[in-house]
DNA sequence: GTCTATAGTCGGATAGAC
DNA sequence: GTCTATCCGACTATAGAC
């Protein structure tokens, strides 16, 4: 099978035993995923991802080679997980970013795309499918000490999202994109959104909720809505100048 | 030694076979504060903190029982020490929040206090002394997977910091501090003040900085002073009703 | 490819000397 | 109180059967 380099987009014609071989490499990884996340690399033991995997443990070295490459292979998955969503906004944004270009998008229009942006992101966040938002504990432990893996993260994602805020931001403050006072407002920003989920143990305390629901995303996502709108009056004194 | 329960403000005239226990003891925690918040639970091991310490493993079982003890002595000690930073500003809100309670202090009065709040906290979160802010990645840990020490540290320090914040926020929004509004915008300002931490990889990648220094710091207090100042006008429509 | 069996490592706890 | 020595369990990784 020296022809089978590239995995992805594989073809659902191959042979049922490839199929198996990627579905254990998928159902490890997505264990891992959730291992990792909820016990921390050293906490996370290969016995406990293999059975959640169901299958065995010496299937993980054959697959990945070793513990160290699972986790890199998780940290992958979770990046080109967030990278679709990323994506999704980009094509979302693309009429508008091209008017931004070309200077022809009103601040006003720029502050309702960003403030749709922002929504759409604390969706993603709240979201529960399948398999949860395992992947956000992963992420945490990652941004307290990073690793490669943080790199590949960032890289695939973050880095991206904050070039979308930024070049809103940018818009609606008449600012380039790349100026240090749009870009801090743009981090700032993105960690208010992320806020919702990292500090879920402070907000459910202090706001005597059981869980985040919807009910709180409208909270939060009212108090991001007006934070927005208030950059196009607040622009005169910025942070850095 | 039946009278020695209290072992806090212990007099220097003790043996000093005591007070070389009682270092003992204080250097292990210090040890553990720092391994676990670098490792987390799991990843720290008894043996690093014991040599940390300079000290013998055995000593952390005659100290504190073993390594879950140990754990929750570390948290202790961080609620004791964020504990403390929130009665210095208590102290310095004393008379404010006493006016407010009377009714007489002036909304643009809770705004510059306010204001000098935050900019403690930043300078709190900041400040490099001796044992620089290891505990952050402690609490970070914490608030990922709580555990009994988050509580701890949450109602030593941080629910009673976040009624200080509703407080003056309900002063200026003439709204009363226990109301959803003004709690959940306390929560949020909270979070954001954090996020000048938490997202420190994502900080200092995105802006091109090496460190979160006093420049990094005034940007983002710069940030939030015109939030708080937003807050007087901005009053009118609540995020929540 | 997937499994069993096992080698080798490291962790936490404890007994006992001093 | 602190140290050395040691036990025992759990872990990763690997060899080899099928």
């Amino acid at each position: 099978m020296s022809f089978s380099a590239s995995l992805q987009n594989a073809p659902a014609s191959l042979p049922s035993a490839e199929k198996v071989q990627d579905d254990t490499r998928r159902r490890l990884i997505q264990a891992a995923v959730s291992v990792f996340g909820s016990q921390g690399f050293e906490g996370a033991s290969t016995r406990r991802i293999a059975a959640l995997a169901g299958t065995n443990i010496s299937s993980i070295a054959y697959h990945f080679g070793g513990k160290e490459n699972l986790y890199l292979a998780a940290a992958d998955s979770i990046a080109q997980e967030i990278g679709k969503k990323v994506d999704e906004v980009e094509d979302f944004l693309a009429e508008g970013r091209e008017r931004i270009r070309r200077g022809t998008l009103p601040p006003e229009e720029a502050v309702a795309l960003l403030q749709r942006l922002c929504g759409a992101w604390l969706d993603a966040l709240l979201v529960k499918k399948k398999h949860d938002h395992e992947w956000a504990w992963f992420v945490v432990r990652e941004k307290a000490n990073p690793t490669a893996a943080f790199d590949r993260i960032y890289d695939a994602s973050f880095s991206r999202f904050l070039d979308l805020l930024a070049e809103l931001i940018g818009c609606i403050r008449q600012l380039p994109p790349r100026s240090p006072a749009v870009r801090l407002q743009a981090v700032l920003l993105f960690g208010k959104m992320l806020s919702f989920e990292r500090e879920r143990a402070t907000i459910t305390r202090y706001m005597g909720w059981k869980t985040l629901d919807e009910t709180a995303r409208d909270a939060v996502l009212a108090a991001i809505h007006k934070e927005v709108a208030y950059l196009l009056k607040g622009g005169e004194n910025s942070p850095l100048k």
